[in-house]
DNA sequence: AAAGTGACGCATT
DNA sequence: TAATGCGCCACTT
């Protein structure tokens, strides 16, 4: 975690709420860079941090993250699944229960 | 310093 | 509706 972006990457997903997940581009957004969603997911690969809830974090359509930085996406499924929140099949959360709004 | 990588996302087939 | 293409960007080599 060298650049700024990265920090401001945990910053915010830090501050997602239990149960609730937040896509990659929501993050981009956020921070003022909407092309940066790509970039945003190469930031919490490589964040072997268990500070960060960086399992909240899914892609545009729920989909977790098969590469999960430990255990992969079965880990990172664990994780959300405790927190109660729903899956719409095997490897895609229910967005419309969990993912938080852009506003 | 240039080129490669990928936990993305949108447009186009 | 599913596949493919490709621009984007931080980070690593």
């Amino acid at each position: 975690m060298r650049g700024d972006f990265s920090k401001k990457v945990y910053q915010v997903v830090r501050k997602i709420p239990k149960g609730r997940v937040m896509t990659y581009g929501q993050i981009a957004r956020q921070l003022g860079k909407p092309q940066a969603a790509r970039a945003v997911g190469n930031i919490l690969h490589q964040n072997t941090s268990l500070e960060i809830p960086c399992h909240r974090v899914v892609n545009k359509k729920g989909k977790i993250a098969l590469r999960f930085a430990f255990g992969g996406g079965k880990e990172q499924k664990r994780k959300l699944l405790i927190e109660g929140i729903k899956f719409k099949d095997k490897i895609h959360v229910d967005l419309e229960k969990s993912l938080i709004s852009d506003n």
